[in-house]
DNA sequence: ATAATAAAATACCGATTGGTACAAAAATGT
DNA sequence: ACATTTTTGTACCAATCGGTATTTTATTAT
């Protein structure tokens, strides 16, 4: 069991844990945009000092909020690309997926970051670059898997095509929280990222 | 000459025009979010009572500002489209020109606005479907014109090929308003619409 | 002159923004 | 009992938001 310090003072009760579930969730389904400081402490039900002291500021919140919904949410996501499948079917998963009723929020949080880089703090703007990059590399490195099983196109660089797929996820999520009819979505970005897939001849 | 109709009160001296003027190059370079209507007066040079009585509010006036936008600089920009030039050959002079630099403030207004419809009023909100409508008809318009050419892939549906311009051109306009290299962003775009190219073999 | 009319700006409204000074509360040490 | 330390919340700050009640100004009609 623990050692139990018997600091002086009066004991912590704030969960940042749960603070921070509750902002990821709210800046998740309100949008950046629309979320402030305000609303996130009367959501998680604890004061204003007591949520700049654990965060130090909207900045830090917002960085702390893209953190967790990275970690929680957008880095299990890349799971599936490792796996044993092929580029088109894998593509084509992705696509359905995204397009697909889910249980949560619509759009992705990271999108919406993304696209509305104003009214952001520096550093929340310094981790979206930092993750911006490494998401393109994962596209890049599964595209390059491709590449030696001879699925993709092997005309088209690889950095190019890395660039290529996160933008067009990128897309298909603003469309998709846009309210956009999914199939029409769907389709469109199928479109657009045919030129990665052999040619059919 | 007109027939001086001596109205009584005082003489109007608020110039719309310039207003508007004005109001569209603020909107336009400091995107729809960060600009609100106490910044455009002071711009303007006008009281704020003065701008509601003129635009009814700030719904007003950005629906003003976007059909403004509208008329100058989108509706002009589709002149080309209806030239006597190859599909392929026109495709590759919008995005190059999409992606060049110009003397105007960087991205579009109308997909900035677009991308941020919150915080925009309902009637702005209307006025942006309506004119997405209307593009989405010029692109594929523009498609069914190179499809009766032989210009285009076949088989891709007029409608989707509509769909898919008009998804891509915002997209890029997005990604230079972010500041992304601008040739990137071009090959990406290209790689995307090769799809309505016919196939090479 | 003076009344009537129309267009302008001054000066305000309540709500909300991100941010903080300061005091109350709850524990331990003496 | 009382001081010390740590954590928390109350109550405020100035700035800005969209919007407006009211007054001043400038003109014409009488």
């Amino acid at each position: 069991m623990t050692p139990l310090p018997k600091r002086r003072g009066r004991p912590k009760t704030l969960d940042r844990a749960r603070i921070l579930a509750v902002a990821t969730e709210s800046y998740w389904d309100e949008g950046p945009a629309s979320m402030g400081v305000n609303e996130v402490c009367r959501r998680a039900g604890i004061s204003k000092p007591g949520l700049y002291r654990e965060f130090g500021g909207e900045d830090g919140l917002t960085a702390a909020v893209l953190d967790h919904y990275w970690a929680t949410v957008i880095r299990p996501s890349f799971q599936p690309l490792a796996a044993e499948h092929s580029f088109a079917g894998m593509l084509d998963g992705v696509l359905t997926w995204l397009t697909s009723e889910r249980g949560v929020p619509a759009g992705c949080l990271f999108a919406k970051m993304r696209s509305a880089p104003v009214n952001l703090g520096p550093e929340t703007a310094a981790r979206i670059a930092v993750l911006r990059d490494e998401m393109r590399a994962v596209y890049q490195a599964w595209f390059e898997r491709g590449l030696v099983q001879g699925e993709v196109n092997a005309a088209v660089e690889p950095e190019l095509a890395g660039y290529l797929l996160d933008t067009q996820f990128k897309t298909v999520q603003m469309l998709v929280a846009e309210g956009e009819p999914h199939d029409l979505v769907r389709e469109q970005a199928r479109l657009a990222l045919a030129c990665l897939l052999p040619s059919e001849q």
